[in-house]
DNA sequence: AAATTATATCCGTGTCTGCGGATAAATCAA
DNA sequence: TTGATTTATCCGCAGACACGGATATAATTT
């Protein structure tokens, strides 16, 4: 039950949320992907990926320096559930499609080198 | 955005998660059933309440004395689609088992004043 | 080794939320 | 109106968490 309501308290913050969504549509991003398209500084989305990794939402991969975080597929059943419900649900909202935008954006500028 | 955070945020907490399934369960329940099955005391049961209320996730009628909560069937389509995660994935805890025994046991006994 | 880049963690501060006893408000009965 | 019952809100306290600059760690390059 506990651990019921830490899944939930995960999507709980709207930095979190956005987060989510973006690692579901774009597969896999890194710290710096997702502080140029939150714009907050490296600390808080270091810290907002930490929270989501403690609470069973993403897995991370390290390649050199970078550290990839993707959503975890294959642990949390429940969590697949939930996110397909926000994909029917949150895609609609504005502040979710002006991220993917300025990801999409960002990414096409990016050196090759952090892929 | 911020009102999707507060759906999740209000299920963050093991009691309000324990109240929205007893209320999916059974439908309809008051104050004082709840204080019953969650063996807690009644402001920690009402405050609960008013924040569910106040995060669209349950609707109130006033009979008499008595408040009756239910979950607010007609807003937050989001809402429903959370709920049939929450059937599928929680029912098998032990905790929503015993809830559940327990209100049954309760309303057996409890005197019809107060349906 | 030294410098550089990317990320993680530390730190103090402020806000939010939980708790539950105490009190207030609402409703009904006598 | 008085009293009883049910529920809502108030209150101080404690813990969790968000913030973001500063610092530490990890990996790579030179």
């Amino acid at each position: 039950m506990k651990h019921h309501a830490q899944i939930f308290k995960a999507l709980s913050d709207p930095i979190r949320l956005r987060i989510v969504l973006l690692l579901q549509s774009e597969g896999e991003l890194c710290v710096c992907d997702l502080m140029a398209v939150l714009k907050l500084p490296q600390s808080t989305v270091s810290r907002h990926l930490a929270y989501l990794k403690r609470s069973c939402w993403v897995d991370t991969r390290r390649e050199g320096v970078w550290m990839h975080y993707t959503l975890s597929r294959g642990s949390c059943a429940i969590c697949k559930g939930l996110l397909q419900i926000l994909e029917q649900h949150a895609y609609d909202l504005p502040e979710v499609a002006s991220d993917r935008s300025a990801l999409a954006a960002f990414l096409k500028e990016k050196p090759s080198g952090c892929s």
